[in-house]
RNA sequence: GGGCGUUUAGCUCAGCUGGUUCAGAGCAUCUGCCUUACAAGCAGAGGGUCGGCGGUUCGAAUCCGUCAACGCCCACCA
């Protein structure tokens, strides 16, 4: 069979991922054997494959497959995420385009939209990781709104009201105004942010009381005890910074705190809110940071959260004065309908005409946005909503982690999640969304609930309607009846349903104790980013604890963020994000594969680099050559094996067994680049550039038929040990190699090997020396300018009667591998050589006319020079004295070796030195 | 403001509880080869004193302290 000299992936991955979908070989039951399981991360429905995702999908298909190699029932789940807010965005933006409103349509005519874009989009993501060779036993795939998962959802919502862990409680909560839902404080994300310090004017409204406060007399006395006063024509004031000059409306109070001396003479005054004209009181509190601004604070106590409590103690009224959609509201009574940017905006202005505004002055601070939506700042707001307990939650998911019953990689998350978890707030789990989990929450009334008023609510929580009238009856009365039943509007947060997702997908909430749960359950590996450890990774632990009463994995694998080469995080706006389908068509599904992996250490950004791709490319274009070199061979079945090729089998052998263990603990670790290095070391280096070329019968002449059976075996083997990381060349050659049945795969096909031996290590070890010596008479060749091909005599000097090339096989091979004529053993080297030191022996070239004595002489002095400096420096640490009676035994016999090592080379060359 | 992490060859990273001939790998670089498996290749070579300073120790890239730079997370200072 004729085979082209460069491996095209294409057809080849296309026919392969056909196959195991045909062959059902990534589909998982419960049997007998160990359970390995991965659940997908769930992409967003709607989303599209990115640089992220191929990283994580690598990672989790390269455990899998590992697995599947090791023997183990290996199952991944997929599925995708409804992700609530983003899909809704989507909808909402896309009926927009068509003249609908969200508003001008009903529930169940935006879900039918919604709906309809799940299916057209949805599922595009998984599609796209099938080209990667993601091995997902896609008859499972999920969808966090499907029926059994929202089911599951809506249970757990009924199980923890009745626990009571949820409750409904009007808070500060984040709102986002564009959206017009509220956020979970973890899904505000603050950036840094150049704004403005507004100075502005509160005149005093009681200016006549001023001097009359406590026994002080006159504005000079005030002023020598440290007052601060301001005062202009029309009277004296107080100065208020802030940021945000357009919730001046909702002011109702003027804050400083008692300690402070600048203020004092505000105490117990009232003050006049600029161009509103409301007079509002001096509140005095020590919350207050007299160092800021001027020490006076506006207190707002509907738009900030620490206006919020300081209203609380104080006792203000609350005046909310935005629209949900962040335009001013009718309880401003100025600007009213105007977005609250515009009005910052008009408001200074306004205020500097009015002579109320003192300066404006930069000033750097933080704003909130919502995480999905980065363009609007998100509005603290006063509202009525459904909490999560997560102190009982916190309590559950701390101990697993730090008593190491989940491990996390890197190690550094586990204080990320701690402190997390030690200062966690209640989790805001409701969303004024429609696409989601409706919360399954029933209030009693005929009319619209009064948000303000949390008393007079009347609720039941039940997952029907029947359910819940019986529920409102035995709380509320018999004469409630269905009619008045009318179900919250609002959804659950993703999260909410996605904390499930280990449990749900096996049917656990629902269906406890089945088959599946029992087997599957705890997953193994988690592979996932950073970003969503609180989001994500530590509420499902919370559920798998509360629900499962044990962990939901055993390992987290956290994966960095993929950069860009030079650092730079990719975005579409700087357009450095490549098309990872671009990519598969260019180098092919396992080149890619292995670009992303040889620079992806656990847990550090991966600065993604398309030459990798490239290198990853190459790597499969190398195992197709070696594939083609070896099925060229003639077999003639009558020779016998020679015996520099048994030995080199018996060596191949053993570097495999130890290159094996040595990945296997890499896995272990989560070392998966270092794995993938070794990987890659093993067949190109061992396999390729030293077995191979050992083995390799000269030109045209055949092969005996054990060493080919030798090599077709470590090729077998070969390929399993790299099919986790590039599952389709593998396959591919696997069936040319071990000529399987149809529907027989590589996947399934296990590699157990046992560590090497005490004996096949010193083989290993031999094998290395006789490396060195073949590179040192390639080197000499390199430097002399002599052909490859050009027959040399080696001399090797037996200082002590002993050299590994006395083996007849081991020279053998030496002869093969450096083109040598012929191996003389001497006393001493012959003139006319040029020689190098492995270890304490000598071995010589001999060169006849070509050496050139003065290279020659200049080499050895180098060496001589080094030499003695390395022996100064031993000698200087056997004579302290401190080190011979401190250090370990061990360590002053080495330094001992050491020593005499040197001292015999230093012999050596000296003596060569002086021949020449 | 608090916490965490990083800093080792041109680049990306190993180097575990301090001691196996003055620090390793891949890529890149340089030199020589189109040697009939592979030029997406082969052979060979050069390159770092381990961020700075101080300390512990017979001995430190490795432990401690400190400073610096970079990065990440958390936090209600308007």
């Amino acid at each position: 069979m004729e085979l082209a000299s460069k491996y095209s992936p294409q057809e080849i991955e296309k026919k392969w991922y056909q196959y195991w979908i045909d062959n059902k070989l990534f589909a998982s039951k419960p049997d007998g054997r160990e359970p390995y399981t991965i659940v997908i991360p769930p992409p967003n429905v709607t989303g599209v494959l990115h640089m992220g995702h191929m990283l994580n999908n690598t990672i989790q298909d390269i455990l899998i497959r590992k697995a599947r190699i090791d023997g183990k029932n290996a199952c991944w789940v997929p599925g995708t995420d409804h992700a609530s807010i983003a899909t809704e965005a989507k909808v909402v933006n896309r009926l927009a385009e068509q003249g609908i409103k969200k508003r001008d349509i009903t529930r169940e005519e935006f879900l039918k939209h919604a709906w309809a874009w799940t299916e057209e989009h949805g599922g595009i993501i998984l599609k796209q990781l099938r080209r990667l060779g993601a091995s997902c036993d896609w008859d499972r795939t999920a969808f966090t709104m499907d029926e059994k998962r929202s089911e599951s959802v809506l249970k757990v919502f009924v199980d923890l009201y009745d626990k009571g862990l949820i409750y409904r409680g009007l808070r500060m909560v984040n709102w986002d105004p564009k959206a017009q839902t509220v956020l979970s404080t973890e899904e505000v994300i603050y950036r840094d942010e150049k704004s403005k310090l507004y100075y502005l004017k509160y005149y005093v409204a009681d200016p006549e009381n001023l001097t009359s406060v406590g026994s002080k007399v006159s504005i000079d006395e005030l002023e020598k005890e440290g007052n601060v006063i301001h005062k202009d024509s029309k009277g004296f004031y107080a100065v208020v910074a802030t940021t945000r000059p357009e919730t001046i409306m909702g002011d109702t109070a003027m804050c400083i705190n008692p300690k402070d001396p600048k203020n004092q003479w505000l105490r117990g005054h009232k003050v006049i809110v600029p161009l509103v004209n409301r007079v509002i009181p001096v509140i005095e509190d020590r919350y207050v940071d007299i160092e800021f601004g001027t020490g006076c604070l506006k207190v707002t106590p509907a738009h900030d959260v620490n206006d919020y409590a300081l209203g609380k103690t104080h006792g203000l009224e609350t005046i909310d004065i935005f629209n949900p959609d962040g335009t001013l509201s009718e309880a401003a009574g100025l600007y009213v309908g105007m977005d609250r940017m515009d009005v910052r905006k008009q408001i200074a202005k306004d205020l500097a005409d009015a002579g109320l505004l003192e300066k404006v002055e930069d000033y750097d601070n933080k704003v909130g946005y919502s995480e999905r939506n980065q363009d609007t700042a998100v509005e603290p707001r006063l509202c009525k909503q459904w909490f999560l307990n997560m102190r009982h939650f916190a309590d559950i998911a701390l101990p697993p982690v730090l008593e190491g019953k989940i491990k996390f990689y890197p190690t550094k998350y586990v204080t990320t999640y701690r402190n997390w978890l030690e200062n966690i707030q209640d989790w805001c789990i409701s969303r004024q969304l429609w696409w989601g989990h409706r919360i399954p929450a029933y209030f009693i009334s005929e009319n619209e609930n009064d948000n303000e008023n949390e008393n007079e609510e009347k609720y039941v929580v039940a997952l029907t309607k029947e359910e819940a009238l019986k529920k409102a009856q035995e709380k509320y009365g018999k004469d409630i009846t269905i009619d008045m039943l009318t179900r919250d509007e609002d959804a659950l947060d993703t999260w909410f349903s996605s904390w499930l997702w280990p449990i749900s997908l096996f049917d656990g909430i629902n269906n406890p104790g089945n088959e599946e749960i029992k087997y599957y359950y705890p997953t193994a590996d988690l592979v996932t980013a950073p970003d969503i450890i609180f989001f994500w990774v530590a509420r499902m632990i919370m559920a798998g604890e509360e629900y499962m009463k044990d962990v939901p994995f055993r390992n987290v694998y956290f994966t960095g963020l993929v950069r860009d080469k030079l650092g730079r995080k990719m975005s579409k706006s700087l357009g450095n994000s490549p098309d990872p389908l671009g990519l598969i068509d260019q180098y092919g599904a396992d080149g890619v594969r292995m670009g992303m992996l040889l620079s992806a250490p656990a847990g550090n950004d991966i600065l993604f680099d398309e030459q990798l791709c490239q290198q990853g490319a190459a790597f499969c274009n190398k195992i197709w050559n070696a594939f083609r070199l070896v099925q060229g061979w003639q077999v003639d079945t009558k020779l016998p094996q020679p015996k520099e090729n048994e030995s080199a089998a018996r060596w191949m052998e053993a570097k495999i067994k130890a290159a094996y263990a040595e990945i296997n603990d890499l896995y272990k670790k989560y070392r998966l680049n270092e794995a993938l290095m070794s990987v890659f070391k093993l067949f190109t280096d061992e396999f390729s550039g030293w077995y191979l070329e050992m083995i390799k019968p000269a030109y045209q002449a055949p092969i005996d038929p054990k060493t080919l059976e030798d090599t077709l075996l470590f090729f077998e083997q070969l390929m399993k040990i790299i099919h986790p990381f590039m599952p389709f060349i593998t396959e591919e050659l696997y069936q040319h190699i071990a000529e399987r049945k149809d529907g027989e795969s590589i996947m399934v096909s296990p590699l157990i090997l046992s560590a090497p031996t005490k004996e096949e290590k010193a083989l290993c070890a031999e094998y290395e020396e006789l490396k060195q010596i073949i590179s040192g008479i390639r080197a000499v060749r390199q430097s002399k300018n002599i052909s490859p091909r050009e027959p040399l005599t080696l001399e090797v000097a037996q200082t002590d009667g002993k050299n590994i090339t006395n083996c007849e096989a081991l020279a053998a091979t030496v002869r093969k591998m450096a083109s040598l004529s012929d191996i003389k053993y001497v006393d001493a080297k012959s003139d006319g050589t040029s020689a190098f030191m492995i270890g304490t022996t000598e071995y010589a070239v001999q060169l006849g006319g070509l050496i050139d004595t003065e290279a020659e002489r200049q080499k050895l002095e180098a060496e001589l020079k080094h030499l003695q400096g390395f022996l100064v420096g031993v000698k200087k640490k056997l004579s302290n004295e401190r080190f011979v009676a401190n250090a370990p035994a061990q360590v002053v016999e080495l330094e001992r070796k050491k020593q005499a090592d040197a001292e015999s080379k230093i012999a050596t060359i000296t003596e060569s030195l002086a021949k020449l």
